[in-house]
DNA sequence: GGTTATGTTCTATGTTTCTAGAACACAGCA
DNA sequence: TGCTGTGTTCTAGAAACATAGAACATAACC
């Protein structure tokens, strides 16, 4: 085996409560602030001072949630936003919550 | 002394984050919704069949993230959304979450 | 192979949250 | 005053969550 595995929910599946409940943290809702960009980030990069295993741990549930998308690349982990399929099952909702999280 | 407190938030004091985890609960998004068609809804009405503590518990959560405001009325309470208040401080934002929890 | 860099998983600790029964408070009415 | 309806507060147990150190896995490069 190999690939590091980074299953992410169909998005037909992606539950609003769980989104909300994704984006109600602080520490998670600046990261999509952060990925709001459209780029790739990778989890070092996003992480500022909070430890590795947290990060790990708050990227694993926005990727559950079906916010986020990680794919590896090398030895590090490529991070973004699914913007246009969330957008696509909830209409507008990630769009009011950025703007509104300026 | 008299009077039952239901204090509440300004709402220029509504956190964000407060509003996200309050309604990323399936009970309370549920009574947010019923609340949506702007009219007061007493407690026992809004409850069906969940425990009365447990509806108190979750409508003080939610006048505390700002979402509702509470308001004596003899024996009984009148719960009502602060949708205007809310649409000032997070435009859009609340709109958003009903219109995709239907 | 050995080393370094980047993250994940494991494990543990403490906090918060959910649920709901029981007791209490208040309002209305006979 | 007593009784009933409505809801809050108290209390406790279970479950979920946040945090972070330690160990492990993977990738790149020497």
């Amino acid at each position: 085996m190999s690939e590091r595995d980074f299953t992410q929910p169909e998005i037909d599946g992606v539950q609003l409560h769980a989104v909300l409940f994704a984006l109600s943290d602080p520490t998670r809702l600046a990261i999509a602030r952060a990925l709001a960009d459209g780029e790739e980030h990778s989890a070092g990069d996003l992480a500022g001072d909070v430890p590795k295993s947290t990060m790990s741990h708050h990227l694993k549930i926005l990727r559950e949630a079906g916010i986020t998308s990680t794919r590896p690349e090398g030895m590090r982990c490529r991070v973004s936003l699914r913007r246009t399929e969330l957008n696509r099952r909830f209409p507008g909702l990630l769009a009011a919550i950025l703007k509104n999280a300026e």
